[in-house]
DNA sequence: CGTATCCTTGAACCATGTCAAGCAATGTGG
DNA sequence: CCACATTGCTTGACATGGTTCAAGGATACG
């Protein structure tokens, strides 16, 4: 087993991270290996923002990057956060637009760059890639017409509870069984889409209705159950 | 110039309609056209439903299809409208789920129907027309993100405003100067994201503000500049 | 030309946003 | 290590946009 050719890490880390490099040949990715860069970034960096033209599209290996659009008065909306094994950025790349969301780190990151070239490279010279690219796309597609219908259908109360059992699927639980991301009240409002305060009066109804227990940022979660049920999810 | 070939004319619409099938050769064209099927849909049609498993694509040649998904309480969200050129459908084939939303005609269809093999075969026998379908998902994509920032952070009012201005550029206006699309109120309702009561109430109120005139359901577009103001595009 | 669907309006209610004020936690420079 | 600044959190009071319910009128269509 193992590759013939011996790789830089970062790059072997990168193939593994994601199903969109499986079938790419050794040629390519020695190729791709020398235009690809890599980088840990604290907490806090801008990796691209709304309206820039974008460079190329950036890999997640470790820790997570929040996804958001800037609306009028300045207020976030969250639209996906990228973690282990996401790739953020390809939709503007691949348009030839400006960039239409903004992306910042929320938890130290470890984090591939492939630069605009190279990705057009490899979906001119990669009918594979391509092809996981498309299934890629369609499931954030499929993800976002769910989001949109949310949104606009349920309360805010409803909404909250989703988050919650989204976030503990996607980001699972610590051994004190509190949510294994560290989000603002903020964030999380610009989750659902409401007021910072309204996300404050709910988190302590759910506590005092014994589904969730709460300690600063961390959120313990009590009755996964009973959010679930409050969520309207089926 | 002209086509060596003589397909049938439904196929040479098909081709034309969309730029995904720019890329086909002759070859893979009348291999298409021994497959795909041809129809005339009448209005209240339904061509797949949520939850069901897909069977293929449908183009859009002519008429207005509606795609939407059903909430908790029966209510619908309207995702998107397809019109001549668009091709819906495809998301649930590719990643071969069931549909997650439904789709009904709306006005007058003439449709190319597609089955789920013979699209799988175009996808693994030509990387233009995989290319092709990655950019029209990641269009798609860019579309969705920007309805959930807009259905998160705008007043209804700001939403209708928007949704009128939106479907003049889709859909145009006739002789009359009316939008050339016609839409129950619960429709527009189900489009913003709000109830039927409210879409009337603000039809009414941009009336009497002199932004649009009512007959029934045609809207006459009065004072564009206005409602896009009020959207708060830019 | 009757039936079903759609549209309209009023009234009451309430979920949610907004504003204001104070506290807690965290970080920074002297 | 303290003082100060900054940022985030919480709570209360209040305003209001939007939903819901109910009832009657208009319109479309077979």
């Amino acid at each position: 087993m193992g590759t013939k050719i011996d790789f830089p890490e970062h790059i072997n880390e990168l193939i593994k991270s994601n199903s969109v490099f499986k079938h790419l040949d050794d040629e390519q990715i020695l190729e791709l290996s020398q235009e690809v860069t890599h980088s840990q970034y604290k907490k806090g960096t801008e990796l691209y923002r709304e309206g820039n033209r974008s460079k190329g599209v950036y890999c997640v290996l470790a820790g997570v990057v929040k996804i958001f659009k800037t609306g009028l008065e300045g207020k976030n909306q969250i639209i996906k956060f990228a973690k282990s094994g996401d790739i953020i950025g390809y939709r503007s790349v691949l348009s030839e637009e400006l960039a239409c969301s903004s992306a910042k780190v929320i938890e130290e990151a470890n984090i591939c760059f492939i630069p605009t070239d190279s990705l057009t490279r490899l979906i001119n010279s990669s009918p594979g890639f391509t092809k996981e690219m498309l299934l890629m796309s369609c499931n954030e597609l499929g993800e976002a017409n769910a989001f949109i219908t949310e949104i606009a259908q349920k309360s805010v109360k409803e909404r909250l509870a989703e988050a919650l059992v989204i976030l503990k699927k996607d980001f699972g639980l610590d051994k004190n069984r509190c949510l294994d991301i560290s989000l603002t009240r903020e964030e999380l409002a610009n989750i659902v889409g409401t007021a910072t305060e309204s996300i404050i009066r709910l988190l302590s109804e759910f506590k005092n209705d014994n589904l969730i227990e709460l300690q600063g940022r961390k959120i313990r979660i009590i009755d996964l159950q009973g959010l679930i049920r409050i969520s309207g999810m089926y």
